[in-house]
DNA sequence: GGATGTGAATGCATTCACAGCA
DNA sequence: TGCTGTGAATGCATTCACATCC
């Protein structure tokens, strides 16, 4: 059902790709109070975006939208999780089971979101063997094996800052194509691999001076 | 048509604060090697950045290196805190104690980047009274009252997406300046009030559409 | 020599505005 | 009439390049 071939070859705005990822919650969040369809004005309104800022966004992708009428809402949430590719389920790894690690593990939103957690690892001896949720924490030692044995693509670091840059080293080593990384470390990406990087503390940061300049 | 540069309320652009954190991550690490000054070319290189913009960015807020030396490294350090105002201490409160909002009550290291958690709220009855850290959980029918007598101008949002609505609005009615929301929802921030949002699901979303585009 | 600070130039993202279609 | 899709125009961020200073 897509006659549509979209050219990626086009490069791609990196705040387009972010923002797929909003459009994705809020139609989501649509269906689930039965609108059938909605128009670039009402989806940028409620995610305080402009319209044709929608509309530049997704004309990246192809042509979802029907003059007149505006995107059907359940063929819309299939197309953007085909082009994030959270259609299909993403084998992930975590790394580091402390507290940010412990509750990632708990969370059990994973599947219906188009990922899941496979292993837990950390370098703590203590941890290892412990349970959470459905997963056993195995040592980092199995890192490579774990990886290779399940086909895993993805991972989600949180470790101390110290420990960030050989375990992504080693991520990459092993094919990992992806890394969430948790710790406050700008560990370079190796080559062909994907970091985001999340810091709790300079997100606070911001929200502190953003708080003090209203200006804005 | 000189544009005349007028000195007051120079606007800023917003990538440029949010790289702020990453220059006093970096600047922190290398204090901590005892490394004395640094160039904006080396300080770029570590962050994958280029001198130019690190240069750029520092100019916004004022003048800080010396020519054919670089930046000083502990007064830098004291410059961006201030900038951040995160030199002093922040009184934040933790709104929703589940697995992420335990994780954040767990973290020790606030009081060192410049905040304090100073209360945890709840909605769910079975969790007030319990103990996290120094911390015990309240009503969230006590978040007006704890926000006002603790004179707090920050809030950590951790609660379900269909609670964050209205706990934002509530927060920001009683003066809450800044808000750092994990729940994936878009609430239009209320007037005088700065959002910042950290959806997890969404940041492995990007993982996934990057991991699968090597081109970037 | 080695580095900053900053206008000017470039490049990229957003917004405009309108043709075209339902 | 209502809305999409998209080139053109605008606006914003990054990079260049060089005068200036230690």
């Amino acid at each position: 059902m897509s006659p549509n071939s979209s050219q990626q070859s086009e490069h791609i705005p990196t705040p387009s790709v972010r923002r797929l990822s909003l459009y994705l919650r809020q139609l989501e969040f649509l269906q689930s109070n039965q609108v059938r369809t909605v128009s670039s004005r009402k989806l940028a309104d409620s995610l305080g975006l402009t319209d044709a800022q929608v509309r530049k966004d997704l004309g990246y992708f192809g042509q979802f939208g029907r003059p007149g009428v505006g995107y059907e809402v359940e063929p819309m949430i299939q197309q953007l999780r085909s082009i994030l590719g959270t259609d299909k389920i993403s084998r992930t790894i975590l790394v580091g089971v402390g507290n940010i690690g412990r509750a990632i593990a708990a969370y059990n939103g994973f599947r219906e979101k188009g990922f899941e957690l496979i292993a837990l690892v950390d370098a703590d001896r203590r941890k290892i063997g412990k349970k959470i949720g459905q997963l056993t924490v195995q040592s980092i030692d199995e890192i490579e094996r774990v990886i290779h044995e399940n086909h895993i693509r993805l991972a989600i670091v949180a470790v101390p800052a110290k420990a960030a840059r050989e375990v992504i080293e080693r991520l990459a080593a092993c094919g990992v194509r992806g890394i969430l990384n948790f710790a406050p470390a700008q560990v370079p990406a190796p080559p062909g691999v994907t970091i985001r990087n999340l810091d709790v503390a300079a997100e606070l940061e911001q929200i502190s001076f953003l708080a003090r300049h209203p200006d804005d």
